[in-house]
DNA sequence: TAGGTGTACATTGTCGACAATCCTGCCTGT
DNA sequence: ACAGGCAGGATTGTCGACAATGTACACCTA
C-alpha cells in the first residue's frame, strides 16, 4: 500500500508523456468536448505510433475523460448538468470520508505543512487580487492534501487519479473565478482546524458542506450559460 | 450517462476474453497473489498477442488485481489486513451512498424485482443447505443491483468494476462461507425494506452495519489463518 | 420515392519484430 | 573478502503492417 501515486509522478514512457498532453488538452477544451477521437490523427499529431497512444487512451478512459466503445472508436466526454451533479454527490462522500480519516491519521508536521500552504494562498491573494491561482491549483492543493492524508490508498486513487482531471475540466471549462475565493479560504481554515482538534465528524460535516458549496457555485455557472 | 457497464457486457474482442480469464484465476488464487507476472509466458499461455493482453493488463491495474511498475513490469496484488480495512472503509461508505441514492431513485418494479431476489436467495439456501452459493453470487447480486439503483455512473463504475472483483478476492480466497449467511439475509431483507419506504438515511445506516458485520468476519477469518 | 442491400472505405483490433530498459551474475580491483 | 562495474540475458516499450469490424454511400428493387 505506496501512498505515491502516479499523478505526483514524472513521465517516463512515451506513453506517460503523451497522456499528459492530451490530458490537457481535453480539460482546458483545446480538444472539444464530444468530439470523437481519431487514433491516426492523434498518433500524427502527437509523433508516435498507436500502441503507446491507445495505452493513453485507455488511462483517459480510466479517469472518465473518453468514453471508449468496442470496434466504434472514442469520443471525449460530455459535461453536463447530471454528470456534474453525479459527480459531485462522490466528491462529497468521499472528501467527507478523507477528511473523518485525516482526523485520525495525519501527522501533526503534515497538518502544520497545509496551514502554511493556506497562508501562502492567503498573501498570493491578497497580493495578486486576481483569484484565478488559488482557485485554480491552490484549491486544489488543498485537497490534494487533505486526500493524502487519509492514508487509505483506494480512496487516494479515486480522487486523485480518476476524478482529479474530470473535476478540473468542469471547472476550467465554466470558467470558475466568482467571489467565492475568500469564503473557500475560510472553509479550508475551518476544515484544517477541525482536523487538527482530531474532530473527523465536524471535518466530514464542513468538508461535504464545502463542496456542495461549490457544485452549488458551479450549476449557477451553467445554468447562465444554458440560458 | 449510459448506466448499462461492461461487467455485464459479454466480450466482444480478444482482450475482453483474456481479461476474464485472468481476473477469474487471480480472484480464486489459480494465478497466486503476490506472484510476477510474465507478458510472453501470459501470451502464451492465452495463445494470443501482447498487444491483447496489455490492454488486459491495463484493466486489471484498473480493478486493483495487479500492480505495474514502469519498465519493471507487474505483480499480482498481495492481500493484507491493512488493504482489507482500507478496502471496507470506502465500501461503507460507497455503498451506504448507494442506499441512500438507490431509495430516492429507484423504480417501484426493480424494488419488487430485488425482493423476489431475495426469496429465491431463502429457498436455496434452506433446499441445499449449502451456503456457498448464496454467499458467492447471491449477496454480491443483492449488492450489484442496490448500487444500478443509485442511477449513479460514477459510484457505479466504482463499486461494480473497480472494487468488485477485489472485494470477490477477498472473500473467495479467505473461504468466506461461514455462520453469518442468515443474518445476511434478514439484513438484505432490512435494507430493501428500509429503500422501499424511501428511507434514504435508514437504509444508509443499515448497508453500513451490514458491511461493517461482513468486515469483522473477514478479519477474524484473516486473524486466524495468520495465528 | 422509400427501403433494403451490397460494396468500398475508414477505423479499430491484432500480430510479429525491433529498440530501450532493467535485472542477474560474474569479474575485477583494491 | 567485499564493493563496484561490466557484460549477458530477459523483459518491457514501441513500431509498422495486416486482419476484422463498423460505417457510409451508392445502387437496386418494390
Amino acid at each position: 500500500m505506496h501512498l505515491a501515486h502516479p499523478a505526483l509522478r514524472q513521465p517516463v514512457t512515451a506513453a506517460d508523456r503523451v497522456l499528459q498532453e492530451i490530458q490537457r488538452a481535453i480539460v482546458e477544451g483545446d480538444i472539444a468536448a464530444g468530439s470523437k477521437i481519431s487514433e491516426p490523427e492523434l498518433a500524427r499529431r502527437f509523433d508516435l505510433s498507436r500502441a503507446p497512444l491507445r495505452e493513453a487512451l485507455a488511462r483517459l478512459e480510466r479517469c472518465h475523460l473518453i468514453e471508449r466503445i468496442p470496434n466504434a472508436g472514442a469520443r471525449v466526454v460530455t459535461l453536463s448538468t447530471a454528470g456534474l451533479l453525479a459527480l459531485y454527490q462522490l466528491r462529497e462522500n468521499l472528501e467527507g470520508l478523507a477528511c473523518k480519516l485525516a482526523a485520525e491519521h495525519m501527522t501533526d508536521a503534515e497538518i502544520t505543512e497545509v496551514r502554511l500552504l493556506l497562508d501562502q494562498h492567503l498573501s498570493s491573494q491578497r497580493v495578486r487580487e486576481g483569484e484565478s491561482y488559488y482557485q485554480e491549483a491552490g484549491d486544489l492543493d488543498f485537497h490534494y492534501r487533505v486526500i493524502l492524508g487519509s492514508k487509505n490508498s483506494y480512496l487516494i486513487n479515486i480522487l486523485c487519479d480518476e476524478l482529479y482531471y474530470l473535476v478540473r475540466m468542469y471547472r476550467v471549462q465554466l470558467g470558475m473565478n466568482g467571489p467565492r475565493v475568500s469564503r473557500a479560504f475560510d472553509e479550508h481554515k475551518a476544515i484544517i482546524n477541525a482536523i487538527a482538534n482530531r474532530d473527523g465528524e465536524l471535518a466530514d460535516l464542513l468538508m461535504r458542506r464545502h463542496i456542495a458549496a461549490s457544485r452549488r457555485n458551479i450549476e449557477l455557472q451553467l445554468q447562465q450559460m444554458g440560458s
